[in-house]
DNA sequence: CTGAAAGCGCTTACAG
DNA sequence: CTGAAAGCGCTTACAG
């Protein structure tokens, strides 16, 4: 960082002299104080105006000991999912007067560690955290340990106090099996995801309580692991289709595993949703507009990123570093890869 | 904003008292300094680690009158394209030192002039740009006019010198609109986009160059407008199937709106690339798992963004606050949803 | 209702 | 090689 010409920017006290009042009375009007009479007032915005002044965030920030930045951090920012949660957090933290510094980490724990550090020393008043696969589970210590406030979304980290909002992941997988068997499907596989994800272990845990409950054997029912894209869930459909016995129905990981099953599918000449039925999770936008239409469990990302926002703004603002989990609420959008729907259209498509 | 309870963060004072040097020495040792003696330095380091102290970039930057952060402005996040632009983007930065401001404006011209006047106050050093549509053209002078360097990225603002990094929009519509005459096609039309964006405009200026060059009438090719949504696509496919005489191809403004045309397709009961030729733009990441998988002009929107971030990186630097414009290398990346390749393939589908 | 003074945590000449 | 002093642009008690 080679040095720029200094710029002469123009401040407060310049503002002062031209209003002829003291920076303190300057500094009183940009905070909007009722204790400023009126016409002081104007002729301080006045020389706001014609001296074309801009605040200086930065200076104010570190005589208040106090920030309005605020960080997050998105293990990938290129999936549709990540980038719908990163706009509803924007979106709550730009309303409530604070800036957002935003860091992609690429699943990277290594890159984590750097931008967490470079937030530290940026001082923010707060953190939102999606972290990356196999990110240490001390990795935050430093940050709650200095007080800053730290919410993370989606991914829990193991054996510390740390909120989490996040969908339901039990309930989810669950409505969606209980519709598969509504449907009569009796041979139901669980498709994609890494793994060690603490996200799939849950999703998992809730479609066997499902089967569980209906009398089926849970232990019976394949689970294919896969890297969460649309490659892995075409490999893990094939995987399972080679199968003898194969199931007749999955329930993806999440969307984009779902897209890759139904291309695989398709590239073997079946439609989803009538020779095999797949549901997947999160719906993104796209799910609306794939083809078919993807049946899946809607967990109101933008709904969970504003609440992610809302829990670090009450913990910075009441200064307290804790709060409750958050279980958000999630529902089955039914569309038109599970089948079983519309059936005068799948008769006219017959 | 409430206040909350002030945390006694540890400064280079406390550094320098438990070394027993001065504070001037501590901030050698920060920058690295050559000049300070090694035993030194160890136990001004030795300090820093066990006090967990936090380097305060805000009062560095204070003092330095120069900044470390640097702004993004996005028209809209949730938008592959742009979220891959952003990911190329905050690399660069990154490995550059600075640390990146994300914002979103969703294409609304009143946030992203809220968001342009956060920034000045948060003091960036640089900014890039892409602007929401309907961005008045004056919308960036009081950033320019400061002497803050901001380049933009795929869109151009009217009569300003600004400089923009984006791809060669003519060239690669004259690539697709040449594939499509090889093939065989004659009747080619230019499907979505809205009417008033200049990128289309280029684009549109390409395509019709191409059918020139081939000896058709440029004028009588039609071109439809559409948000560039898939939802756009198909309803421009419509538009243009239900004319006498529709044409068998389409160059797509990009390859959301092909996604779009190719699903109006298949609703039809027409295999993209088979009974209907359908070229996309810019290669998002899906266009390759698309199925078909999508024939597009490819434009490296990572190494797009990496350049913008290059060039504002040099301005900064330089402390000039122009430079010169960047046309990308774009190239055809044939696929499937065109036709005309791996007939063996398309034999075995027959 | 307004001003003088101190100080936030750094860096930067300038001495020595 | 290291220290004392000034100052970046603000805000905050404290007087008056």
């Amino acid at each position: 960082m080679a040095a720029a010409p200094p710029r002469d920017r123009v401040t407060i006290v310049e503002i002062a002299a031209a209003a002829g009042v003291s920076k303190s009375t300057v500094s009183l009007v940009l905070k909007g104080s009722e204790s400023v009479r009126p016409s002081t007032r104007d002729r301080v915005n006045a020389a706001i105006r014609d001296l074309g002044y801009v605040y200086n965030r930065g200076a104010a920030n570190l005589r208040r000991a106090r920030s309005n930045m605020v960080g997050m951090i998105i293990h990938d920012l290129i999936n549709p999912f990540c980038a719908e949660l990163a706009v509803g957090i924007e979106r709550s933290f730009q309303a409530a007067g604070y800036v957002p510094f935003i860091a992609n980490t690429a699943e990277s724990p290594v890159r984590q560690a750097e931008v967490i550090k470079l937030m530290r020393e940026q001082g923010v008043a707060g953190l939102i955290i999606s972290a990356a696969r196999g990110t240490p589970d001390e990795a935050l210590d430093g940050l709650v340990g200095a007080g800053v406030p730290v919410v993370m979304t989606m991914r829990r980290l193991g054996g510390r106090h740390i909120p989490v909002v996040g969908p339901d992941n039990r309930l989810g997988a669950r409505l969606a099996v209980e519709r598969l068997l509504e449907l009569g499907h009796r041979r139901i596989a669980f498709l994609g995801g890494y793994a060690d994800s603490g996200v799939r272990a849950e999703r998992l845990e809730g479609f066997r309580a499902a089967l569980a409950n209906a009398g089926l054997d849970p232990d019976s029912a394949v689970a294919i692991a896969s890297v969460p894209t649309r490659e892995g869930g075409a490999q893990a459909l094939e995987t399972v289709l080679a199968q003898r016995n194969p199931p007749t129905a999955a329930v993806c990981f999440n969307d984009i595993v779902a897209f890759g099953v139904c291309l695989g599918l398709r590239r073997r000449g079946i439609q989803p949703g009538r020779g095999f039925a797949v549901i997947g999770f999160d719906d993104v936008q796209e799910a609306l507009h794939a083809d078919p239409p993807l049946t899946t469990i809607a967990v109101d990302v933008m709904g969970l990123g504003e609440r992610a926002a809302q829990t670090v703004l009450r913990m910075i603002e009441t200064g307290r570093n804790t709060a409750e989990d958050h279980v958000g609420a999630v529902h089955l959008a039914v569309r038109e890869s599970c089948g079983g729907i519309m059936p005068e259209r799948a008769e006219r498509r017959a």
